[in-house]
DNA sequence: GATGAATGAGCCTTCATTCAT
DNA sequence: GATGAATGAAGGCTCATTCAT
């Protein structure tokens, strides 16, 4: 369910909402105008008028574009893990089966709408140089990796692969960032348009390649 | 051999220069600049002063800053198309080493630095909103495609593996941009820093779990 | 005794106050603020936060910013000429007498804080083209001139000085001016840091000097 | 000869004006608008208007509007230093002379104007609490401050008056400020419209008090 | 070709003021 | 009376672009 970013924006501005709902207003349709104009081109009249409030607003919640800017990525990484989180919760004890749901979960389209993946790789584009991005991300991203670590030496050994858990590790968690370019770029990413479940099939694809024994080919 | 955007920049400026060394002199600049701040922190006078020369010539050869970039975005297309092309004319005959050549020619540090990996993430980031962009790049990589798939359908074919072609492709495809991005910002892209050595691994570990009868694994 | 400006500030905001306090509370803390950052730094929220109150009822009690520093400068001139008409009247008869307790009533530390003088100098700095601030001056200056000057005469005439009584006038009362300045900017008046005790002497020096047979030198 | 600030403002921009020719120009039009508006309601804008030029160009040769007042300020302490040692340096060698000299340079009105006059109130008024600009000053201050008391330790000792020499110093001093301040706002000094003859006649009296056996009264 | 002063559009940010609560 | 979110008008500053030299 959406309690995250969801928040639509355009509609009109009331006065003294409650603590929170503009701040995440304004993060929402920082969203938006990133997808829509990326990183460079972005400004705070934009967001405001997406948000249909003044530009003075902004600043007032947020201090400076860059702190906005801050917030909304850390939401953005806030929600990623807490979907992760919650959907590992909700999967069995079988490790195929977790790392499945693990891997699977990154293209879910009810959370991680074409917006939001825009604003992730307008960020990948504008992280270098600026450590406080790779930072937001850095603490998240090691957790998730963690588990996907876990998993796969669990299958390595339960399946007896003579994989080198490390590689098969890297590779799955590149491919999901590849496949998030592909998904948002639709064709910079070398590939044509493609959809969020052409994604989890490809993630399934190399799932049984590395480990034939837990995940049986379907073709 | 075409050494492309080799030029080394923050040298002192030569007069009276042939045509074309100065674009290749501030290309490469910017290309340098790009690494350094990002695409939205760059500026003409960053390009200017990486270069040793003034701003009003970098508009003199490009006419605008976007001419500028875009000619920055197609030159990589070109020095990366060039370089897959010539190492796949290299390549013996059978389908497996023309197909491990060409992915893991992307991962040659030789012509892919850390710095032009960082420029290509930068025009990632930016694509969005960018048609100009991703035309640019989407003639080059739907002639790769296709030369990976024919060579997927080739393997799938002589072993029987029994694999969705079209998913394999797109996996091997999106591992590798998925890659980059792990080597370009080393931790952005859910990883530690990796060399390029490492991504070489990793595709060859893909490599053997999609075609195990090809190439066989090394563990 | 009216100690005016003297409400302390930064004091936790009390509820229904009785008119007038809180007016008289934010116009010391405007006088705070205007020593601490100048007239040009000054805004309405410092001086809300100085006296622990919100912008909004600044506005409300003042009606606008002009108007509250137009309040700050009569209560500070009403303050001044409150003092040198109670010094004068609890002075002697002799006119000597009465025109050192006018001169040096500008320096006495109990009512002309270091703050206040501050604030004084700022507003002096930016008079020009502010008629406002000159027109709310002149009327208590000349009526203190107006005095200065009946003395100067009275002392004039009683020891045949020969000096022409306008220029001694101007010079005492200039004096007191620069003066002040010495002592709330230590440094930028052309003098090193001093103390009020200094300027009395320095004041007293001068009368010796312009009337050595009424304040016969001590020296 | 007004080499100084009084590069005459208002006329049409040339190009490439040889370097320096700029900074003046500019510096006198700030010097214009600070007379006129004061310190606080100085815009950038205002100053390229008075100059006419764009405002961009103001901070292309500044870099800042705080660089440029802090320019404007050096540029009228060293013009004030310059003029009063030179016009000590066509001065004779008699101290009595000497200190009339350098007391009355002061009130030249071919290089005070009372734009300048003006100009330098305004900095008073916002040294406090800008340790920037009373650094600026302090230097030059004290060199001239130890001038005035050289000489008013000459005239001490020769004429034996039995002054303090410290406290006579500080008179004249602040009363060259006061006489200044008198000047250049006509009534916020506690005065009327004063010329720059009054308060020079006004100086003289004081040394006609101070020192009378060097400046024989002219009354 | 090359330079760099100059322009002007547009952005971020500040801040006095308003007003619903 | 009092608060503080919200607005809107500037203002300082950046930067792509122009152009005289």
């Amino acid at each position: 369910m959406d309690q995250g970013l969801g928040v639509s924006s355009g509609r009109p501005a009331l006065r003294k909402a409650e603590p929170g709902v503009r701040r995440r207003q304004l993060i929402a349709a920082t969203v938006a105008v990133l997808a829509r104009k990326g990183y460079a081109a972005l400004t705070i009249a934009d967001v405001a008028r997406q948000a249909g409030l003044s530009a003075g607003i902004v600043i007032f919640h947020f201090s400076s574009k860059d702190a906005l800017l801050a917030a909304v990525l850390t939401a953005l990484a806030a929600e990623y893990r807490s979907h992760w989180v919650g959907a590992l919760g909700r999967a069995g004890a079988a490790p195929a089966e977790r790392l499945k749901t693990l891997l699977l979960a990154d293209f879910d389209t009810h959370v991680f709408t074409p917006e939001k993946l825009a604003a992730w790789i307008a960020f990948w584009g504008e992280a270098q140089g600026r450590p406080v991005y790779e930072q937001i991300c850095t603490a998240h991203d090691a957790e998730r990796r963690a588990r996907i670590e876990e998993l796969c030496r669990a299958l390595c050994a339960e399946g007896a692969y003579g994989h080198a858990p490390g590689l098969v590790v890297h590779a799955l968690d590149s491919l999901g960032d590849g496949l998030w370019l592909a998904l948002a770029s639709g064709g910079t990413g070398h590939l044509g348009r493609v959809s969020a479940g052409d994604a989890q099939k490809t993630i399934m694809s190399a799932l049984e390649a590395f480990f034939p024994r837990h995940y049986p080919p379907s073709g």
